[in-house]
RNA sequence: GGGUAGGUGCCCGAGUGGUUAAAGGGAACGGACUGUAAAUCCGUCGCCGUAGGCUACGAUGGUUCGAAUCCAUCCCUGCCCA
């Protein structure tokens, strides 16, 4: 280990704030580092978000450090407010406790924990054992409310209204970090470029208490080249679960990224070396088409695998390069029940359309196309001289394709 | 607890008795253009539908021919005072 992963970190653009660059490049390059990224379960789901974290901990294990996962079960039933502007909904235990075994399996897929290569540690087994006056004395003191309210992490809410259940969370992720160098010898948080504020909190913590030297530090936040967040899609984020996001909608997500965020995304989101990363983010016009497909393939392979990334690739250029099978395209299987039914209500059950307005109106506009001839009629009723080999193709918008199969 | 300002469609935000399914902007969606890109332009953007109807402006009741707009009660939020 005489070159430091945080070298690599920084080539690749994922640093934003670090606490001590130098300190941390040179413990880093020296000494098998064990260091942490929280987790919090909001959801069922691990997102594009996450994803770049799970990056971050595989290029850290890869390089011999010891990452551990840390799902929020005690800091998700509190919600972290920074840069929120509303609250977040309260979750049930049982919500959390399933969401948390999914986040579980989900980072099994980047990350190694054999032989405690890495752990998955729940901040519930602590946190919700802790007694208030205790913790109040013991970790308290340690932090004033002056400090607190000028992080940046609260400003939003200062105007919007910030509940002290919100305000605490600051003080159980810092706890977090004390708890798990105290355990685990850890020395460093990592965490979304949002977290720099509860990140030093751990940090001034866990030093206060213990005299230790401990360190933070932040990765960039994936965002566009127009500053928006990424991974939005018109359902909501871009999750890393199948169910929730379709393997080929995956896919086509990279496929179509803004040319200028396509060499972030590479170097962010895939393990190709940077000299390819460069090579084709510098790509021009047309021809950095190429650097997405590499970008799309790659990334998809990463979370669903090869052989999911390969038929993703395979629909893809079914559906746009004019050659390959369709099998691999999304597809709606139609039952004894559509028989006789209007296409529109089949789109509609099959939730291509939220509602029958929202298709009429798409017809109306032109955007439905069957077997690549345009559809002007609302009303439409498939027949069998639609069907080619018992499949019928059906195209929404420019680039939405389904796959009707009897 | 007292005073005060608010709670409007996915988001921001106008609207203070009818002509308001609700201005404007953003997001989103469709079309043109293109490279499955961006930018731009045009169009759409509650639900069902031929007309027309239904549901909606924090909640519930009320006044009225008619309410997002007035009244009452309640819930929630900001700010100031205690």
């Amino acid at each position: 280990m005489s070159t430091s992963i945080f070298d690599v970190l920084k080539e690749r653009g994922y640093i934003a704030q670090c606490t001590n660059e130098d300190e941390v490049r040179k413990m880093l390059a020296n000494e098998k580092v064990t260091f942490y990224i929280g987790f919090d379960p909001t959801a069922d789901s691990l997102h594009v978000g996450h994803f770049l974290g799970l990056m971050v901990m595989a290029h850290m294990q890869r390089a011999g450090h010891r990452p551990i996962c840390l799902v929020g079960g005690g800091t998700g039933t509190v919600g972290d407010p920074s840069g929120r502007t509303d609250m977040r909904k309260m979750l049930t235990d049982e919500d959390i406790e399933y969401n948390c075994n999914r986040f579980k399996e989900q980072m099994a897929r980047f990350i190694d924990f054999s032989d405690d290569k890495a752990l998955i540690v729940n901040n519930g087994d602590w946190l919700r054992k802790l007694n208030y006056i205790e913790l109040l004395r013991d970790v308290g003191p340690h932090f004033t409310v002056n400090r607190m309210l000028t992080a940046e992490c609260y400003k939003n809410r200062m105007e919007k209204g910030l509940t002290f259940l919100e305000f605490n969370y600051m003080i159980m992720q810092s706890y977090d970090f004390l708890e798990l160098h105290r355990r685990y010898n850890l020395k460093l948080e990592m965490g979304g470029d949002d977290q720099w504020s509860n990140i030093i909190g751990g940090v001034e913590l866990t030093r206060r208490k213990t005299g230790d030297a401990v360190y933070g530090l932040t990765f960039t936040l994936l965002t566009k080249s127009d500053g928006k967040k990424m991974g939005k899609t018109a359902g909501g984020a871009l999750w890393l679960d199948k169910e929730k996001t379709p393997v080929y909608d995956f896919y086509q997500y990279w496929r179509n990224v803004d040319d200028a965020d396509v060499e972030k995304c590479l170097a962010l989101l895939t393990f190709l070396p940077m000299e390819e990363v460069h090579r084709l983010g510098s790509l021009q016009d047309a021809a950095i088409n190429e650097a997405k497909k590499v970008l799309a393939y790659e990334v998809t392979k990463l979370v669903h695998g090869q052989e999911e990334a390969d038929k993703a690739q395979a629909a893809a250029e079914a559906v746009f390069g004019g050659s390959g099978s369709n099998e691999n395209m999304p597809t709606i299987q139609l039952t004894a029940e559509n028989e006789g039914q209007k296409l529109l209500d089949i789109l509609v059950g099959a939730q291509v359309f939220e509602s029958k307005g929202e298709g009429r109106r798409l017809i109306k506009q032109n955007g439905l196309s069957l077997n690549d001839a345009k559809l002007a009629d609302p009303d439409y009723v498939l027949t069998d001289g639609d069907f080619t080999d018992g499949e019928a193709i059906v195209r929404k918008g420019k680039k939405k394709f389904y796959r009707l199969v009897k």
